[in-house]
RNA sequence: UCCUCGGUAGCUCAAUUGGCAGAGCAUUCGGCUGUUAACCGAGCGGUUGUUGGUUCGAGUCCAACCCGAGGAGCCA
């Protein structure tokens, strides 16, 4: 092989027909009839099918294209050929094979193209990554984030960070994971959101994007100990303003990668119908509501896809079980907005309703097909002596908060903000089973290696 | 923490009432010019999660423990 050889990315070989080319990669499947050998070459942008056919190439080059195990790296240089009956991503164009250059020949792989179980390929997540769902999920993942990123940076959002090793509990329920801060006990955030509040003042719109500790011994398909959550806060943002803004988002979000992950949904199998209906404006369902639909359900003796008991019962002021979130989900083709949940099931810092303390200014976002909780967020309490008393009602500490309300002693606003979790967001788009696919190195409970 | 299910060859699984530990794939060898998880023939591959118990005999029955999966609670 020359040095100077043209080698292209498998994702451009349409702009080469008939023009001869080197490819670069791994060996992802192999399989052949005699004199001919079919490789399948994956080099990250994609996969071609190289067809290497004796006599063609050197006996040599024959016999190493035969030989060669799955994984091996290589080059394969030939002249692409337009074929409907090729194989591979995008498809349709394959390598007439001139040349074969092995440059490592994989010892055998663990990972084959067939079913395998969950705690084998877990275990094996450093090769899992080579497979084409992980391949198409995690590209997925990254269209998300950065349609996430360039939706907020045109609407005027500015990108401020918030730290990751905070003093205390942000909404003082869930477990955090505890570090020894030189001596000082700190923690992981599970949140940026106080901090977000102090940005605001500054920047007006700002959002913090990083990753999230939560350590609860949750163990299903919808949680992570480690997750990425992009939280955007906004001033003079009211209730209502901020559906507007996440519906903008989360509907900007899917069209992006209905138009720019095809290949990645079509490896996923995803049906995209359901995907093409989320635009705005979404379905809001008042708490009241909420409840009344769920106990009618309940009524009727309904179940719940995924679950094998009949629908549980829901008192007023109680928080929803992951039966009743999927229930709600499934009356609305779209993303459904459940609004104004009862203030005791909520963090301290939510607004009360006007004349209704007993529910607060909160939304969370459902997504369809049992993903749960895609998004969640509130109006936030903006007067300083009521947000006092909530911190007295939680008992929380006023020294560790004292700043927090200083921000509303110096020009309190109207301000509002969510959270959005990015593996239940990939997970829903992409179809997926359970979150830990959405995330190369997945932190599950009783996981954490790889 | 609780509930349910599971652990047999590198992988995916089978093994009847408690009676010789099996198959496909992978790997090795041979054959095949259009394969898509190819196919045909041969070979290799075992401390049945661990410990103890019942029994003439345990992959199978009992107990404890370990590991995994899904779910509840909690959450994004």
């Amino acid at each position: 092989m020359q040095r100077d050889e043209q080698v292209v990315p498998i994702r451009s070989l349409v702009d080469f027909v008939d023009q001869e080319v080197t490819l670069r990669g791994w060996l992802q499947a192999k399989t052949g009839k005699g004199k001919l050998v079919f490789l399948q070459v994956r080099d990250g942008s994609g996969l071609c099918q190289a067809v290497v056919l004796r006599g063609k190439v050197s006996e040599a080059a024959f016999e190493a294209a035969k030989a060669a195990t799955q994984e091996s790296s290589l080059l394969v240089r030939g002249v692409v050929k337009a074929d409907p009956r090729a194989p591979g991503l995008p498809g349709g164009y394959e390598l007439d094979v001139h040349a074969v250059t092995l440059l490592n020949e994989a010892d055998p792989y663990p990972i084959q193209p067939k079913e395998h179980g969950v705690e084998f390929l877990m275990q094996n997540r450093h090769l899992w990554l080579r497979s084409s769902r992980q391949w198409a999920a995690l590209r997925v993942r990254a269209r998300v984030v950065r349609a996430i990123r360039d939706w907020l940076d045109t609407q005027g959002f500015l990108n401020v960070d918030t730290p990751i090793l905070t003093p205390a509990a942000a909404e003082g329920t869930t477990t955090l994971f505890t570090i020894d801060y030189h001596g000082e006990p700190a923690y992981l955030a599970q949140t940026g959101q106080l901090y977000n509040e102090a940005n605001i003042f500054a920047f007006g719109k700002v959002y913090c994007f990083g990753p999230t500790f939560r350590a609860e011994k949750s163990k299903t398909r919808r949680h992570l100990q480690e997750f990425w959550m992009v939280e955007p806060e906004i001033a003079f943002c009211d209730l209502d303003g901020l559906m507007e803004i996440e519906e903008q988002l989360v509907s900007y979000i899917v069209q992006r990668c209905l138009e720019e992950c095809t290949h990645e949904l079509a490896v996923l199998e995803r049906d995209t119908t359901a995907l093409q209906r989320v635009s705005p404006p979404f379905p809001r369902l008042h708490y009241d509501d909420a409840v009344a639909k769920i106990n009618a359900a309940v009524e009727r003796h309904e179940t719940v896809p995924g679950y094998p008991d009949l629908l549980p019962p829901i008192r007023w002021g109680d928080d929803f079980g992951s039966p009743h979130e999927t229930f709600l989900a499934a009356q609305f083709d779209k993303p459904v907005f459940v609004h104004h949940y009862p203030t005791q099931v909520k963090a301290f810092y939510m607004e009360p309703e006007a004349g209704r303390p007993e529910v607060c200014r909160s939304v969370d976002l459902l997504a369809p097909e049992g993903y749960g909780e895609i998004t969640g967020g509130s109006e936030r309490m903006s007067d300083a002596s009521q947000l006092v008393a909530a911190l007295e009602r939680h008992h929380l500490p006023l020294e560790t908060y004292g700043w927090y309300v200083d921000l509303r002693r110096y020009g309190s606003v109207v301000h509002s903000g969510f959270g959005m979790g990015v593996e239940r967001t990939v997970a829903w788009i992409c179809g997926l089973e359970h979150v830990r696919e959405t995330t190369a190195f997945p932190r599950l409970l009783n996981v954490l290696r790889p």
